[in-house]
DNA sequence: CATATTTGTCCTGATTGCGTATTAAGTACG
DNA sequence: CGTACTTAATACGCAATCAGGACAAATATG
């Protein structure tokens, strides 16, 4: 139970006026009251305090010579100083490494995507190309490690956020990886570990289609299938800080025959009905299945026709429990399995509609974001970066003396 | 978002020593301090202010001579002050009404039964059953309505906490019910509606199988499937503070056979199998309808007996997605449809064996609690207390208000 | 140029929490 | 039986928070 004190009632209303600077960009003292209830007072002493520290910055240049009424003190605009510090967010997926280096507002500085089968891995082997994208990622954005405060990795499986540990991927070959230690110590920089869902849930909220809205779900579809609930503006963690799962539902019925939802949606399930296909099995070495494998549907495929069939219908059910379970006015759906495009996810739309409950097909909107690699680092940087506005119910507690040691760095 | 200031941090502190000594029963300051990792002076002053207000009272009597190592200055036990106020708790279920007089600390002070049969009714006419059996409680425990600070109404289906609005249940014909507002009226009394899933995991959480343990999840198995997520201590409340729903899960395989958990393991489902049997049909009638199709079972019934054992399955799967999603600690079964007994629970089991991720197998444990309707009831009212104690998360705001205007009339 | 108007800051007051010193209330022992 | 010791609870001082009101700043308008 966490308790009170009134380093915690600053800390969360520290966090709430530098969120409301970074969601409105630009945003005057009086804008910040109104969005967050805060007396004028409180304002002036936070925003003092961060402008101090370096990490908003106040423009009060006549950029905005017509500011609508125009009568009185013009408002003085705040917004994130870019430069206050720098992480970055990597996601790492069977189907290669993407790595983003983002500013304090997190826009990208630089971006790498680096295509390659990482499948099964041992965790030296993974660290290495990790390191490798990451120095080389900083190096693109002109930039050194040393530079860089935080890295946060996004990967599939069962993360365990707060200690960085790994309970399974299918990017280990191994369980109870720990991952975060092994790269933090060769980076030399802080560095958590958050399930890709929640990352690109995040990243959604930030940057995406979710930006105005606290209460979502996300359906992440690639190698595994992930699950974020985001709820209040807050991800949703498991007991054990434990990210959730979506791949082990079952969906089956009473003949006795039970399916997991990763044999019938998840890649391999979706995969195995073209292995006699040579170009198939080129295409997932390459990287790019999914695309692949709908240029085969079109050319006639039937058996991968049919998988894809059964996986967009299993999905469709899958939602539609979730959506059932946590009645969330919108869900989106991301992954690079959406690739396949009316294949999957017709099917998908009409077994959610026969299985939603009636009254729940209505407030909650299903979206397909076929958004790219980048959002979902993006949406690493901005767990990075979450820890790093010191949220105070992020329960890793020293992120905000790592901020404070930042600030006080930049004196 | 909620905005910090000093009195929510009050709220919290106060709040966490209030649980803190209502869950140890009689606890000295120093204790306090270890549990809740306050400072003694501030404990003092919360536990000044608490006697103050008469919520809790001093015990500085020689009850413990003995207090073990004995030197020093004795400690000096708090006690919740039982009589600080009044809550009725309410069961609403399909096979008949179960009420709770409870004093401050959750201790029953007149329970009263109403086996009678609730089925879809309209709202005035359940409203006066509600109104009447609280009446006949409040009066049997020796009270006047005047003296009853709140009631709590826990019934199955999707409730809305926050307005108190029955989205939809087994208990009305109609959805969108003005329950609390329709029934506060005619008692006077302030009155909020939870599920009764969420009535029952708060009632585990306070006296029962889980008093030990912050996360867990609670299958309600009766007059739909309900579901309760108890989460870091707090109860888990969809989107618009709605309750979560088991019963639409959907359950169906690849042969385009979809059905929702409800229809293979509600009641409806269960007892179809057996319509033929007079008896069971008085059964139902009575409200016990379960313990006969148990007899049925053991007399040799094999369609009840394909029904239950389909259900049994049906929910040993449902529980295994559960444990999939949230990866609880512990599971707590509930609900009348236990006295099915091994007939349920065997194949739920085996079925649930069978499905469960191996890794989180031996993680989860799965508690059947036969408790009756008198544990969900008082959870009922452990629900009107929470907020009584001034919850500071509870969206209810006017809660504490409410108690610190019963102290001010107690002075 | 003076006035009106709005913004942002400074000052005071109330409340909170924590840390240290002090009082209170017993036991242990000579 | 009285003194020393030990622990519990409280009183006081300090720092920090937020809220409300007065005041300074900066611009538009007459």
């Amino acid at each position: 139970m966490k308790t009170a004190d009134p380093e915690l009632m600053r800390a969360i209303n520290r966090f709430h006026v530098l969120d409301t600077i970074r969601r409105a960009g630009a945003i005057s003292r009086v804008e910040i009251g109104e969005y967050t209830q805060l007396s004028a007072t409180t304002i002036s002493a936070i925003t003092g305090a961060l402008i101090e520290d370096e990490l908003i910055t106040p423009h009060h240049e006549g950029d905005l010579r017509s500011s609508g009424t125009g009568r009185g003190r013009p408002r003085v605009k705040l917004t994130l100083n870019a430069g206050a510090a720098r992480v970055v967010g990597a996601k790492i997926a069977t189907n290669g490494l993407a790595f983003v280096v983002s500013d304090f507002e997190g826009q990208p500085l630089a971006e790498l995507k680096l295509p390659l089968r990482a499948d099964r891995l041992a965790l030296a082997v993974l660290a290495d190309l990790v390191e490798d994208g990451v120095r080389r990622c900083v190096h693109d954005a002109g930039l050194t490690l040393g530079e860089i405060n935080s890295v946060a990795l996004a990967l599939p499986g069962v993360i365990e956020h707060g200690s960085g540990r790994v309970r399974s991927s299918p990017i280990f070959r191994d369980t109870d990886v720990q991952l975060t230690e092994t790269i933090g110590q060769r980076l030399g920089v802080p560095t958590i570990a958050e399930s890709d869902a929640n990352a690109v849930a995040l990243g959604e909220h930030w940057f995406g289609r979710a930006r105005d809205c606290d209460d979502f779900l996300v359906v992440a579809v690639e190698n595994g299938l992930g699950l974020a609930v985001m709820h209040g503006g807050q991800l949703f963690r498991g007991a054990r800080e434990l990210s959730l799962d979506l791949g082990q539902m079952m969906l089956g019925g009473q003949d006795g025959s039970y399916h997991r939802l990763l044999d019938l949606a998840g890649d391999d399930a979706i995969l195995c009905g073209g292995q006699g296909d040579i170009r198939l099995r080129e295409a997932v070495h390459l990287g790019r299945p999914m695309t692949h494998v709908r240029r085969l549907i079109e050319q006639g495929n039937p058996d991968l026709a049919q998988a894809v069939h059964r996986a967009g219908e299993a999905l469709g059910i899958a939602i539609a429990n979730l959506v059932g379970l946590f009645a969330p006015p919108r869900v989106i759906l991301a992954g690079a399995n959406l690739a396949l495009g009316p294949h999957l996810l017709d099917p998908l739309r009409t077994s959610f509609d026969r299985s939603v409950t009636p009254s729940l097909r209505e407030i909650s909107e299903i979206i397909i974001d076929e958004a790219g690699d980048e959002l979902w680092a993006r949406g690493a940087a901005a767990v990075a970066l979450g820890e790093l506005y010191g949220s105070p119910w992020g329960s890793t507690g020293p992120a905000l003396r790592t901020m404070t040691g930042l600030a006080r760095a930049g004196e």
